[in-house]
DNA sequence: GTCGTTAATGTAAGCCTTTACATTAGATCG
DNA sequence: CGATCTAATGTAAAGGCTTACATTAACGAC
């Protein structure tokens, strides 16, 4: 006769606070759905009991599970840590949980990733960049779950996105490099073939090169992935051709400071000899020797604002609008005057 | 009399390959438990009719939701990027999602988000470091939640753990460092009351003092959170002591790389006039300017074999064992002899 | 042929919440 | 005071899967 200490149901919560389960299922849920007196007596039961939803009962139910995933293409590196922390701060803001899965920059991975995400009962996703294939939002159409593209923002794109316009950041960088005088440009980039930031990023610097009169052709690519010891190899590759650039352009931060390192072990003064300039503004920029001359981009906010707009989202069932955010460069120590020939 | 198009159930899958409901479930979970022909059949029918599992239900009905909740102190730095990358990685393997939380180096957020995670059904928990009220483990006790410890090890800590022992990581450090005819000493740190990790390489310093016949209470030590900026400010701090010390042991890397960068931005030279060195070895570390000499974590290994170990428990039910990893110095750039006095 | 054994499959009882709908009790008003 | 309305609460039906247990079939051994 021993009493069960099996963990408390919905049903014992009821039983003890002397109402039904519907009325302790509002209390949790639409608190002031209920008289104040009987919340107070729900809620004491609770706390008598120790009782906690459960949770696969609760998303089987309400068919939802209060779960929103973020498709990145890698956690190795710091580009995407600070952007998903406060995306998750945000979503827990709101009681909302995170699922973060990685897709080591392959299509196929995140493919994979997306469709484990839903299965997983996600009730919406956040993913990076607008390039993938349309079956992928085929599906999620069909799914029924939202889906909100970041890191990027294009008022062309079909789906909405919260993010900076990857074409006009690099862009403005590049004009500034130009404003040095330097006229032999080179590109350590990410392969733009699945990157539609990388190939924005690509477009901004032949943009500007055409708006200076110069052939956008010139423009001396060299595509690997991104990782520090890949930015060195590329600026080694570079700096040993026939005509080596006077400034370099860098996919992101990590490659800038990989070619920053293999410039020094070159004996390459960076700025003088050469320029170096990278993109994002991440925490390493400005610790690189000489400190990295970036474009800062405002991650914490990008993920706090993906975060509301995807609540806004699930609670309304509206469209999401999109939301461009600024830019801006990072005048640091690493880009300097194109060297007299 | 138009086709219904709700998404289909084991039922739809079990009557179009005309079984129970029980062998397609079998199919799904234990495959070699059903005849191969039978199994085929299954297969068709979930392909033709596009079966995905409902999340929820199988939650509900199997208790269990294939989830390791993973509660780290930040994700904002690199420190444990890596590690989780690499602890996702291997989860997916088997099967399980990872499902991350951040608490900003806060006990009670982590309380907070230790109680999330199992309120969510996480299966398991990975947590970083032993440091943490009884009532926490109680709790995962009652809840019948496994825990894993990780980026620590301590033989006498009374739950498992897999990790490095801090002490002795830094104990070797501060052993190479005295080496060099360093005898002012310096700790950069992050506050040790609620942090095993830093008390632990607070005491490997202090006993490789003892060990070499200093005073350890001679370490001068600057308590601050971990990041770039608070590395900077706490080094300018030591440096305009009376006696500024001649090496500076930092709490990580991230306080390292701060410490750096002060020190050249006061002109000081590093290794020449004082060494730093770090833990960690993060990416940052061989990027700085010298490259950190620092102690290296397999930070990958150690979310691997995490992984591992949890999935392990929690196949056959058995208690966890510890497992010891192996760090090692690396000599970069900025530790160098003491200076003349 | 009979029995025992094992492998394959089926039957059906949960698992615990949410929520549409029904009911009841007060409050408001003509 | 009866009708109407609203707020609070109750009733009970899903919701889709897993799994203990039951059943059947197949195969050898005797």
């Amino acid at each position: 006769m021993t009493q069960q200490h099996a963990t408390p149901t919905l049903h014992d919560v009821a039983a003890h606070a002397g109402v039904s389960t519907a009325t302790v299922s509002r209390c949790l849920n639409f608190p002031d759905k209920v008289a104040p007196s009987t919340r107070d007596r729900v809620q004491k039961a609770i706390a008598a009991l120790g009782y906690s939803p459960n949770f696969g009962a609760s998303v089987m139910a309400a068919r939802r599970t209060k779960t929103i995933g973020a498709i990145i293409p890698t956690m190795d590196n710091a580009i995407f840590a600070r952007g998903l922390q406060a995306f998750q701060e945000e979503l827990r803001l709101h009681g909302y949980t995170m699922l973060v899965a990685s897709t080591s920059y392959q299509p196929a991975q995140e493919e994979e990733q997306i469709r484990a995400l839903v299965a997983r009962g996600a009730d919406a996703l956040l993913l990076i960049g607008h390039a993938r294939a349309p079956e992928i939002y085929q599906f999620l159409e069909a799914q029924g779950v939202p889906s909100l593209v970041t890191w990027a923002y294009d008022t062309n794109a079909p789906r909405p996105s919260v993010g900076f316009d990857n074409a006009a950041a690099m862009g403005m960088m590049a004009k500034a490099v130009l404003a040095q005088g330097h006229r032999q440009l080179a590109l350590i980039s990410a392969s733009s073939a699945s990157n539609d930031r990388a190939k924005e990023r690509l477009a901004g610097i032949k943009s500007a090169m055409q708006a200076n009169g110069l052939d956008p052709d010139a423009l001396d690519v060299v595509e690997t992935t991104y990782s520090i010891e890949n930015g060195a190899s590329a600026l080694a590759e570079l700096m040993t051709r026939p005509t080596p650039p006077t400034a370099v352009f860098c996919g992101n931060d990590v490659l800038a400071v990989g070619a920053l390192r293999q410039a020094q072990d070159m004996q390459i003064n960076v700025p003088k000899d050469v320029s170096i300039v990278g993109f994002d503004d991440i925490e390493l920029a400005q610790v690189a020797y000489p400190p990295l001359t970036t474009v800062h981009v405002p991650h914490r906010e990008m993920g706090r604002r993906a975060a509301q707009i995807l609540v806004q989202a699930l609670k309304d069932g509206q469209e999401m609008t999109s939301l461009a955010l600024e830019t801006n460069l990072v005048m640091r120590g690493t880009l300097g005057p194109a060297p007299a020939p």
